[in-house]
RNA sequence: CGCGGGGUGGAGCAGCCUGGUAGCUCGUCAGGCUCAUAACCUGAAGGCCGCGGGUUCAAAUCCCGCCCCCGCAA
């Protein structure tokens, strides 16, 4: 078949290895969203899948817009018999959807309808989730509302991190395509309807959303300190300054919410139930270091 | 030129403004105390203060250039 890659994020690069190996199917190009400033010099960088078919003999397309005009045509043009859309970052409008002659899926990771939107996975880890996978579904307008094709599904294990579960999630996700594609082909690929009443949704998050409120129950921070590692990051304020959280551990102690309980080898910090040992953490300007290292240079009375 | 922090014995930091003895909390090693210890006491080893120039009687400290690490932002 004759496989159109809509994509931008990390995420979506196994997937896009897959499409560019596979011998049933040609990709004829592949739709990303356009360089931009990034670093920390902000210096015009092109997004992760343009950049993993740079030596490439890839057609790829970069509109600012995919819902103009030009951009529809474009990629009219090409006949795919399917798209395949994953970590892409702009709304696809109805023409987009409707070009291909079998399908236009998205991969998604979560098990929808379970943490539609922006963030799934630091979603799942949030939320308590034990399992959490790869759905491939038949693009709807609506945010990630359209029917199921399949779901591989994989544990979240208990010390599970958003960067962790992100590059899992990246490692499956050509096994549900490779499936999908082949049902496709065959004409044997099932189509089931989202139950809706059992949707959840998670927005796209930004950084102040990393702020740790000590009014939490510890559980809750904990799965959030480990749901937002690497991104956005947890942190608190210290001396006014960031203090990135990487990782915490929950032990019996008590206080008033956000009281520090103990700095004097390790840093524990009162929830609303119980207290929270910080175990990594990185000062701005400074390496990632366990709570032991900060502490020694960065002694806090009281 | 997007904004900003930093590179000092093995770790984390202070000292830099206001040049002049290498400091703190740990770790390591040896000895001591102790039933015992990650606890306590005593002592020791270990630093060309990121690199290169300059100013000066004298530079971790002031000036210029370079390399490397990181936070914000995107």
């Amino acid at each position: 078949m004759r496989v159109v890659f809509i994509g931008t994020g990390e995420i979506g690069i196994p997937v896009l290895r897959l499409l560019l190996d596979s011998k049933e199917h040609e990709l004829v190009a592949v739709v990303t969203q356009p360089d931009k400033p990034a670093g920390r010099d902000q210096k015009i960088t092109p997004p992760p899948i343009k950049a993993a078919l740079t030596g490439k003999n890839m057609s790829i397309l970069q509109p600012a817009r995919i819902k103009d005009r030009d951009a529809v045509e474009q990629i009219r043009a090409l006949a795919p018999d399917v798209i395949v859309v994953m970590a892409y970052g702009q709304i696809l409008p109805k023409e987009i959807l409707e070009i291909p002659r079998n399908a236009c899926l998205n991969l998604h990771a979560s098990l929808l309808p379970r943490h539609r939107g922006a963030a799934p996975i630091q979603a799942a880890i949030l939320a308590g989730d034990r399992e959490t996978g790869i759905t491939v579904m038949y693009m709807a307008e609506g945010l990630d509302t359209g029917d199921i094709l399949l779901q591989h599904k994989i544990d979240i294990s208990p010390d599970e991190t958003g960067g962790s579960l992100h590059d899992r999630l990246a490692q499956i996700a050509p096994d549900a395509l490779r499936e999908s594609l082949r049902l496709l082909a065959t004409g044997t690929a099932p189509r089931i309807p989202q139950e809706n009443a059992l949707a959840t949704y998670s927005p796209k998050l930004n950084r102040e959303d990393g702020k740790i409120d000590w009014s939490e129950v510890a559980d809750v921070i904990e799965r959030k300190i480990r749901a937002f590692n690497p991104w956005p990051g947890a942190f608190i304020k210290i001396d006014n300054r960031n203090l990135k959280i990487f990782s915490a551990s929950i032990v019996d102690l008590r206080g008033k919410p956000g009281e520090i309980l103990r700095s004097d080898n390790e840093l524990v910090v009162a929830a609303r139930d119980r207290a929270l040992s910080l175990t990594r953490v990185q000062r701005e300007g400074k390496r990632p270091m366990s709570a032991a290292e900060f502490l020694r240079g960065n002694p806090l009375s009281r």
